[in-house]
DNA sequence: CGAGAAATTGAAAAGATTCAACTCTCGTGG
DNA sequence: CCACGAGAGTTGAATCTTTTCAATTTCTCG
């Protein structure tokens, strides 16, 4: 069903410990889309059909509230797995999945998920690996929520999205992926303004340089010590 | 090894599906302790050796914060699968629970884990279930977090609780566990001050009767009308 | 080059925390 | 059985952080 060589995917975070066999079973199964920038993949609430690797790109997922608000509540880059509702014995997906820039996906029917946990056990206990991790990423953005304030958010959202994104420059490292202040305010809990505020002012510092939907770090060090204080 | 009779567990939600003799295997193997009020059942950071299911009690589940800060992540109650860390490939238990009032708990060896994975299927399809639902309600709460301001969040903390452990009285709901305003601020991120006010302000309203580590919801709806805003 | 989106910034207001003093409640031990 | 002390709770006042509102400015793309 697909063309796609198993030594290309071999070392994606969803595939790691599966042997060649094992993959082109996989593979033998999977289908390929191209999901244009802003495209969803899927959303909130939507019956869970099919279940994905990210091959290339940049997600987001996020969550709306009934007034309107957004949150983002992570981004999944290369080689993550993602709605993957039969995992978690849900039948819908829980959130919205929106691709940030042009994305490659091999996705597969629910079906295969039950196959695969016999066939390729190796994927299911990734994929269950990777639930853990978002668990516990999740576990702390509420501490952080609820004990650190606004600039230490901030600061810990740029972070976070420089380790997904981030490439060296001349000067420092850059975020490869265009970034409102609005985008950076909906992953920390807080608005634009203050956003723009907090940037205005690392940037005097020296610490960053700032443009329109752009963010190139010039200090990590030191942002790092913002957000984690010390 | 134990000598519980399989009728008085099957309805609990951890072993829901599954039948006499999956039950008599899987409490074959099982341990059982009583753990104090206050005492841990394990530590944040911990190496995990063993997973649970609550059969009687309360639990709550905290992270603590470099400074100190404790954030309350969740409660647990009879029937409640705790302590998975093997569903999620980890191998430190990520939080640290903590009986809050007198708990007996089943537990065994993490290596039953994959034994009951082949045997008992159905537990660790429930298991991963209940991961799902923990998930999505992180998610519920960063959302919540993020957007709503002290008095809602603080509404649907009491509300959660009143959901877990509510006991209908003369008048309203009682909350049947000793809570106090620290506890609460912990688990809506705040602090005792705020929650004393807004508690004096819903008392002032005829809301709940509040008292020393006690809640009584004498108005349900006005509450959840606070929790949800409609 | 013009239009619209993105960003900045000041000023005012709101919301919550911090600090501090004080009160209440309950269990314990004299 | 009562007094006392510690833990729990309350409340005012000051302060601080962040948001909100509003007015501009800057960029970038078509």
């Amino acid at each position: 069903m697909l063309k796609i060589d198993p030594t290309l995917i071999k070392d994606l975070k969803a595939f790691v410990g599966l042997d060649i066999d094992e993959l082109e079973l996989v593979l033998s199964d999977a289908h390929s889309s191209l999901f244009v920038k802003g495209e969803a993949f899927f959303r909130e609430g939507e019956k869970a059909t099919r279940f994905f690797v990210l091959l290339d790109g940049f997600l987001q997922v996020i969550r709306t509230t009934e007034n309107g608000e957004q949150v983002i509540m992570r981004h999944f880059a290369p080689g993550d797995v993602f709605g993957i509702a039969p995992a978690l014995r849900r039948d819908t997906y829980p959130a919205t999945a929106l691709a940030v820039a042009d994305c490659v996906a091999l996705h597969w029917p629910n079906r295969f998920w039950d196959i695969f946990e016999k066939k390729v056990p190796r994927l299911v206990q990734n994929a269950h690996g990777a639930v853990g991790e978002r668990l516990n990423a999740s576990q702390d953005r509420i501490v952080e929520m609820a004990t650190e304030q606004v600039e230490r958010r901030v600061a810990r959202a740029v972070v976070r999205l420089v380790q997904q994104t981030g490439k060296k420059t001349a000067k420092g490292i850059r975020i490869d992926m265009p970034i409102s202040r609005q985008d950076i305010a909906e992953m920390s809990g807080t608005t634009l303004h203050t956003v723009s505020r907090i940037f205005s002012s690392w940037s005097n510092l020296g610490l960053v340089a700032v443009g329109r939907q752009k963010i190139e770090v010039l200090s990590a060090h030191k942002l790092v010590i913002i957000a984690e204080g010390h």
